[in-house]
RNA sequence: GCCCGGGUGGUGGAAUGGCAGACACGGCCGCCUUAAAAGCGGCUGCCUGACAAGGCGUGCGGGUUCGAGACCCGCCCCGGGCACCA
């Protein structure tokens, strides 16, 4: 191999690098990226953007973990880089900006494996993202970068926390108003008498419970085997942490909450103004689960049962009550011996209700979630030996308790309706329980009917549809004060604190009464100290009877703070959680558009400028957004919440965080395993007869994910060596559209390389490096190609389609390619085309043919309507559906002659048959019917 | 079980109800080369056929239409989400 056979200036891996590096030193130094804002620091009235419509297009920003990019990661990156490039050189003032979500589990659990600082590891992980990153030649405003770990970050995180803490949710009003508005009610008498009559303790307690943040003692997810409690989002449906797969319990622990549930409606019907994938909305109404119906009371000796339903109109088929085991009125009601009419069934063979409730109890709590869910359909339950009574109709029915009611769920206690509930009647069918339909169901129906039908054996309700009857027994129960019209939600209040270290702390302290105490914004940012030991208290996963126990607690002299927070010199002590991961990707889409404002969390000018409403009912927000459909409920819900917070309180004008949402595709590739199961390095696997060889070792091929265990991690570094950046951005952006899977094939790259290459060797003389453009004027034929071309890239462009952009692109230099000489009409505009996918070699081409620094605000082509038309057309002539001629034609013949034409064009295959009907599709086909 | 996506050549994928398979990979053939690589050119859905040509083709079965990969009905398979939420 010789160097001497290479022309020396064709476009090769190095000649490549040593443009991409030259440009990327360019834009850095020019600051060729910087996005005018229209106040503050970062305004310019000089910018060639100032003052354009603007867009704001953002990528979920990553968590920057030790092993680097692969090749998958900066998919959607390169993909918003095309399209903002698109739009900058179209005219819009475009932010695009990049962050790092550096808090979280990785970087602690690293420290405490090696004890490096979580601090230090996460710095060295960013520094190598960012220079990756900047090897891609992503063209992002690196001004506004940050991580979330940044104390001059997170003293906003912490600013909104107490945002959130010093608010209530007003339900008049349907929105957060400052706490302040609240105390000033009560102390107005407002709000009852109540308030003059408590002490200052009991004031604050009764402020405390209202706050958009609070405190609880309540059921939450404690892992041992993390050493700290989960959100219920961060818990698999199995009962395990989504984070490191350990086993999750119930247990009751005093935590930090925020008051999501308030915004449960706010955060359903908004959906509807989002330009969102219909799947990830779907995924958040159902996370949320907004029910309507009603709460009725069920009279028992000594009180009632509040159940709530969403079918009041089949009450008078409700023939047995259930209770959640767990449920408060258990106790109370259970009677010291069998009733009669008590049937063995209900029993479970134990002497007294009091037995059968406690063998119950015990068996239920036994089960883990696991096992509960585990066992389908098949019911069980006890009688608790007392009955209630049916509201409408007077009827006694027995009341059981049962695992399949749950007690975090609408009041903890259900009505059974076994006519029109398919779990109902199961449990009835083994308990022998009476089954009353209230619907008429279809002739033949078996089993529990949850259509639509008249009511019946109803009494008042018969013959009405399930709509209005419903609406009629609402009306019903609230007129007669046995229950009210409800909506209840799945969604459970967010569980927002965390034992671990690596997080944002709390602004929070607390004072002698033990009660929290907000610090003034004039101490942010509480900086996280440094400890010894960054780990929390870990335990066997699997032993529930533990307690957490959190890093910031063993550093006492932290925890132990003087202050004068108004009352004089005191001390308090520090709140030791500290925020989970979701907090800093919350609201970072704001920092972006002012990243060093340190008197506001984002100037309001600005805030309206890249975020703010355009029309009536437009909710604001990015114009796009771009990520992986994972985060579709964890933290999208969590940053609609907070966005909506900020809303509220007046701080931004837009009421979503995030107008439109685009979910792009994982890259995913090929694993190979020997028969012992070891992988092997997947490069070096070669195909041959029909099957997979590792060196003389036949292999299995399996599909999934790139992963350092699975051996076939390709990265983009590996990539830019040996391609260069542009060849690897075109390739990812070619391979499909940015929304669908697909496999890697590293040996599929080259086919990029070549494209880059042709369209190099256009302008570039191989031998000598001359520029082979010439000013001669393009044929027309090639003419009405390239514009052909520019208005079906621009089409492209706009609709986010890449890989048939480039396909044009492809097509255009492959047409200009055989022509004996070169012209500029058509290589400038293909020059400018490349530019958003292979903005390097784009640069260095449009120097090359004379034109003065960067292209990054040159106009994007645009198509000449006149060379759109095209000089003749060519109909297909169909016979029955199959083409069996063609005809070329002006394009403004009469339809009457090109019918002439096309019949004389097929009369062969007429054979002197009758066209029974001749279509003729203007600029189409021709399709004759015999 | 329920709810979403999706099934097109050897592969990734194109196709406002109008010539299925753009573009690319791979494969085959050729040019260049002492040779190889790179590059360039041609062919490449399947079947029959020397060619010309013909037949069959978008998961399966029906339907609508002059015309269906696309629309409607009923299935099958793959991927994802939810799953006792009253």
């Amino acid at each position: 191999m010789s160097e001497t056979e290479t022309p020396p200036f064709r476009y090769t891996a190095a000649l490549a690098g040593e443009i991409e590096l030259r440009w990327q030193a360019y834009w850095a130094e020019n600051g060729t990226f910087h996005a005018p804002n229209p106040v503050g620091e970062l305004a310019d009235p000089t910018h060639p953007r100032a003052g354009a419509p603007k867009l704001h297009v953002q990528d979920m920003f990553p968590y920057p973990s030790g092993a680097g990019l692969h090749v998958g990661h900066p998919l959607g990156y390169i993909g918003t880089d095309s399209y903002t490039r698109y739009k900058r050189m179209a005219g819009f003032n475009v932010l695009h900006p990049m962050g790092f979500d550096a808090f979280g589990l990785p970087a602690e659990q690293y420290a405490v494996q090696t004890g490096t600082h979580p601090a230090t590891t996460t710095e060295a992980n960013v520094e190598r993202y960012r220079q990756q990153l900047r090897r891609l030649g992503l063209a992002y405003d690196e001004r506004r970068s940050f991580s979330t770990t940044d104390p001059e970050y997170y003293r906003w995180t912490q600013w909104i926390f107490l945002q959130v803490f010093n608010s209530w949710f007003d339900p008049e009003q349907g929105k957060a108003r400052p706490i302040s508005e609240l105390i000033a009610s009560y102390e107005a008498g407002e709000r009852g008498t109540e308030w003059a009559e408590l002490t200052p303790v009991e004031r604050r307690k009764l402020i405390d419970a209202h706050r958009l943040a609070y405190m609880s003692e309540a059921p939450v997810n404690w892992c041992p085997g993390l050493g700290t409690v989960l959100a219920n989002e961060e818990v698999t449906p199995d009962g395990r942490s989504e984070r490191g797969n350990f086993p999750v319990f119930q247990r009751s622990l005093k935590q930090w909450m925020m008051r999501i549930t308030a915004y449960g409606d706010r955060l359903i019907d908004d959906l509807d103004a989002l330009d969102w994938p219909e799947p990830v909305k779907l995924m958040q109404r159902n996370w949320i689960g907004r029910s309507r119906g009603a709460h009725v009371d069920f009279p028992i000796d000594g009180g009632h049962i509040r159940v709530f339903t969403t079918r009041p109109d089949t009450l008078f088929g409700a023939t047995y009550m259930v209770l959640a085991p767990e449920h408060e009125l258990v106790e109370s009601v259970v009677p010291a011996a069998w009733p009669e009419g008590t049937k063995d069934a209900w029993t479970g063979g134990h002497a007294t209700p009091a037995e059968a409730v406690a063998a119950y109890r015990a068996a239920a709590a036994a089960k883990t979630e696991e096992e509960r869910t585990a066992d389908g359909k098949v019911k069980t339950g006890v009688f608790i030996g007392a009955f209630a009574e049916n509201p409408v109709n007077g009827v006694r029915i027995p009341v059981f308790i049962a695992d399949y009611v749950l007690a975090g769920y609408g009041t903890g206690a259900i009505m059974a309706v076994p006519g029109q509930d398919e779990r109902d009647w199961a449990f009835a069918e083994v308990f022998q329980l009476p089954i009353i339909r209230t619907v008429e169901a279809p002739d033949g129906f078996q089993g529990a009917y949850t259509g639509e039908g008249p009511a019946i054996n109803s009494d008042w309700l018969d013959g009405k549809g399930v709509a209005e009857a419903k609406a009629a027994m609402i009306a019903w129960l609230e007129e007669n004060g046995k229950g009210t019209g409800a909506t209840t939600y799945r969604l459970r209040d967010w569980l927002f604190s965390r034992q671990r270290y690596w997080g944002e702390p709390f602004p929070i302290v607390y004072d002698e009464t033990g009660l929290p105490v907000a610090l003034p914004e004039s101490m942010l940012p509480v900086e996280l100290p440094d400890v010894d030991d960054f780990s929390p208290r870990t335990f066997d996963p699997d032993d529930a009877d533990t307690e957490p126990e959190t890093p910031l607690s063993r550093k006492k002299d932290w925890v132990q703070v003087e202050l004068d927070l108004g009352d004089g010199l005191k001390t308090y002590t520090r709140e030791t959680n500290t925020m989970p991961q979701w907090a800093g990707s919350c609201w970072y889409e704001l920092r972006y558009l002012d990243p060093h404002n340190d008197k506001v969390l984002v100037d309001p000018e600005n805030e309206a400028y890249w975020m703010g409403p355009r029309t009536p009912g437009d909710p604001g927000g990015v114009d796009l957004y771009v990520g992986g459909v994972e985060h579709a409920v964890l933290h999208l819900l969590y940053a609609r919440f907070w966005h909506k917070v900020l809303y509220d309180l007046g701080h931004v004008s837009s009421f979503e965080p995030f107008k439109r949402l685009f979910n792009q595709g994982y890259i995913q590739a090929y694993a190979y395993q020997d028969d012992r199961g070891f992988y092997v390095p997947a490069e070096e696997v070669v195909e041959r007869e029909g099957g997979y060889f590792y060196g003389d070792q036949r292999v299995t091929r399996s599909y999934g994910k790139m992963g350092k265990s699975l051996k076939n991690i390709v990265t983009p570094d590996e990539m830019c060596d040996q391609y260069g950046a542009d060849t690897f951005r075109v390739y990812e952006m070619a391979m499909g559209p940015l929304d669908v899977s697909r496999p890697w094939e590293t040996r599929a790259v080259v086919g990029s390389q070549r494209f880059l290459q042709r369209a190099w060797r256009l302008v570039i003389e191989e031998e000598t490096g001359a520029v082979r453009v010439t000013d001669e004027p393009l044929d027309p034929k090639t003419r009405k190609v390239l514009h052909r071309v520019i208005a079906g890239v621009r089409e492209d462009m706009d609709e986010l389609r890449f890989n048939t952009a480039i396909a044009k692109l492809i097509e255009l230099t492959n047409a200009l390619t055989p022509l004996p000489v070169v012209s500029r009409e058509a290589v400038v505009p293909l020059v400018l085309m490349m530019a958003p996918f292979a903005p390097h070699l784009a640069e260095e081409l449009w120097g090359k043919l004379g034109n003065e620094g960067t292209l990054a605000y040159a106009d994007f082509p645009v198509a000449d309507p006149a060379q759109l038309v095209a000089d003749a057309i060519t109909y297909p002539v169909q016979v029955n559906g199959k083409v069996r001629g063609r005809v070329e034609v002006a394009p403004d013949t009469p339809e009457a002659e090109v019918r002439e034409a096309a019949l004389a064009a097929v009369a062969e295959a007429l054979v002197g048959r009758e066209p029974k009907k001749v279509i003729v599709v203007a600029g189409r086909l021709v399709s004759v019917v015999v």
